[in-house]
RNA sequence: GGGGGCGUAGCUCAAUUGGUCAGAGUGCCGGACUGUCGAUCCGGAGGUUGCGGGUUCGAGUCCCGUCGCCCUCGCCA
């Protein structure tokens, strides 16, 4: 049996070692992926192992075309070559799990396959083994039609080997591989934390590990490796990194899973720009090697005030415009009570301008539009269709010719756009409008695939007001530093006081959050008292930083990043779920092991909990 | 917890207003076929329309409940 370069010397090394049983057991064992077959192999003999993908029999040559992770190579059964061999050919079924030993042949004029990379050669059997059989999947491996994600998740090791899968997958270890490679580069290291640790106050709802050894104390799994992080810094390893498994018991979305991933980093002696130019070297970087798509540095930054007032909402999708215009001082000028009553109780009225949207969008497709806001709480949506002469609406006898002018120039608006207002609280509008902004980019096509738009969002507020609460919380964490020359307003101004934290928004996700931290006890201290911690409170919970903190903490800072939903953008996809192996379902479940499922009295008793 | 969408054959979907509507494609099974690669051709099997009630002469279709999946608001420092 001829042996080959490319797999044996460097791909073999990665393969698990051939034991003694497995070579008395034939000669099955494969000498090629079904990937790198060329014409320049032909002449070789070879053994492939895969699935088999498809069968075409034609009562006397059958092909299949045998597939593994590495790609499909067409094997071709003549009946000439064993007749035994070509009646085991013709039993084969999809994803039986064959070996074929044969000959690598340039396929005869004509039957080239330009769609494989192995399409200029096939594999002549002189040998058939069935590794084993398979029953017919619930779904057909092979082709690319959509499948309920139900179904996916329930065989999802059946799912996982479609060959789209295993692009993502590869997709997610490259990314990790550029992860380690670059930060050690820079001089991070890798520490691991612990996944058992200790529940502590504010954040997202824990998962909670009952102890065995101490029964009614429980562990809480991380909601991020936030604290030991900081310690590192204390510790003085000034530079740490980890891809960090993140736990948090909230309700999921498209974009939220239970556990999750994250590029965690952290760094000592730094202000915010050190941070984010290690995050955009990274970044680079990522695009770059990953899918060859440049993205120029500096990142634009935004502050939170701007991006609220032109977007409504702090993770605008910044791939298409469409920008919030205020418009309160030119409804003051019209007679429309709807909007001039809303001003008298305080109210604002902003709108935006959706770009040739009057032939899409019929007065009952308008109605559907008004529903859409009302989920956020508008009152209604009022709309004016811009034409060649005038604005056409029911609610345009309101409005002065002078304010049709002026609204026109204020939105730049063209015949045929479609000018769409939300009056109501700043709140609302802003959660309105921003919602109303994706819907209309996604179903005007605003938005090209394979376009990305990065930036950093800035000087957000240290603390927001919890109205449920009745308190001040922290925006981003308890952690993070304010800026100094607001830190005076801290106590008599607290919504002042702006935070030195930035988030790295694409498309429209939040891919990443991080900080400054705080390094002096005192201003911690200070913070803690703002969110209704007391001294003994925070002692309590977070005694052991706040004592690390006295003991000579570096300036730090750090940020993480979400690696779900970078690979999910990277790729293309619309939910994290299609880049995570075994990910849960909207009730976090596993359809395909039932986790969480019911335990043995046995262990509730020795947990201490029956 | 709230709002919305979906649930019909293994899979993807269709079935006017409640009335030959239990259908197609694909897959599956059997047969034919020596150059296919979405093979082709012939034949066949396969459904308690998620589940449980109700209305009706009659329900895939209407009503109520329930289960599951998805999107979303709240929530996610």
């Amino acid at each position: 049996m001829s042996r080959s370069m490319g797999f044996n010397s460097s791909k073999r090394r990665h393969e698990p070692r051939e034991s003694r049983s497995t070579l008395i057991m034939g000669q099955w064992k494969r000498t090629h992926t079904c990937g790198e077959l060329r014409a320049s192999d032909a002449g070789k003999t070879v053994t492939l192992c895969g699935w088999v993908h498809a069968y075409r029999d034609h009562g006397g040559l059958v092909f299949i075309d045998l597939r593994d992770r590495y790609g499909i190579t067409q094997i071709v059964f003549d009946p000439a070559a064993g007749r035994e061999m070509h009646a085991l050919a013709r039993e084969l079924r999809s994803e039986w799990v064959v070996s074929v030993t044969g000959l690598v042949s340039k396929r005869p004029e004509g039957t080239r396959n330009p769609k494989l990379a192995t399409g200029e050669i096939e594999v002549r059997a002189k040998h058939l083994e069935v590794l084993n059989r398979a029953d017919t999947p619930p779904f057909e491996i092979a082709s690319d039609e959509p499948v309920n994600e139900e179904v996916r998740l329930r065989f999802r090791y059946l799912d996982l080997r479609r060959p789209l899968m295993q692009q993502v997958l590869l997709l997610r270890h490259r990314l990790n591989k550029i992860v380690h490679r670059y930060f050690d580069e820079l001089g991070f290291i890798e520490v691991e934390t612990p996944m058992l640790g200790r529940s502590t106050p504010e954040g997202a709802r824990d998962y909670l590990v009952p102890s065995r050894l101490h029964h009614g104390c429980w562990y809480a799994l991380p909601q991020s490796p936030q604290l030991y992080k900081q310690i590192l810094m204390v510790a003085g390893l000034d530079r740490y990194y980890q891809i960090a498994r993140c736990l948090r018991d909230e309700d999921l979305r498209a974009d939220r899973q239970p556990e999750f991933t994250q590029l965690d980093l952290e760094m000592s002696f730094v202000d915010m720009n050190d941070v984010i130019e290690v995050v955009e070297g990274f970044l680079a970087r990522v695009f770059g090697e990953l899918l060859g798509y440049q993205i120029n540095l500096p990142l634009p930054r935004l502050s939170y005030p701007e991006v609220m007032r032109k977007y409504g909402c702090d993770k605008p999708d910044l791939r298409f415009g469409m920008e919030i215009q205020d418009v309160t001082d030119l409804v003051l000028q019209t007679e429309f009570r709807v909007f001039r009553q809303a001003l008298e109780q305080g109210d604002i009225v902003r709108g935006l301008c959706a770009p040739q949207a009057a032939e899409r969008y019929s007065r009952k497709r308008l109605e559907e539009l008004e529903e859409f806001a009302k989920r956020y709480g508008a009152k209604g949506l009022a709309w004016l269709r811009v034409e060649t002469e005038k604005l056409s609406s029911p609610i345009e006898k309101f409005f002065p010719g002078s304010v049709q002018q002026a609204l026109r120039e204020r939105f730049r608006a063209s015949p045929g756009d479609v000018l769409f207002f939300v009056a109501d609280s700043e709140e609302i509008v802003c959660d309105t409008l921003a919602a109303l902004r994706n819907h209309l980019a996604a179903e005007l096509g605003l938005i090209q695939p394979g376009q990305f738009a990065l930036a950093w969002v800035i000087d957000f507020p240290l603390l927001v007001w919890d109205k449920e609460e009745n308190r001040w919380v922290a925006n981003h964490h308890p952690f993070t530093s304010p800026k100094e020359e607001d830190l005076p307003r801290l106590e008599s101004e607290p919504g002042s006081v702006r935070a030195k934290a930035y988030d790295l928004i694409v498309n429209g996700y939040e891919l990443g959050g991080g900080s400054i931290r705080i390094h002096r006890p005192d201003v911690q201290q200070r913070v803690f008292s703002m969110i209704g911690l007391n001294e003994e409170q925070a002692q309590k919970r977070f005694g052991f930083l706040l004592d690390a903190l006295r003991f000579g903490a570096p300036p730090h800072g750090g940020i993480a990043l979400g690696l779900d939903r970078l690979v999910m953008l990277l790729a293309g996809l619309h939910s994290i779920r299609d880049c995570i192996a075994f990910p849960k379902t909207q009730r976090a479940q596993d359809l395909m092991t039932g986790a969480p499922a019911p335990v043995d009295i046995k262990q509730l008793k020795e947990l201490g909990l029956a």
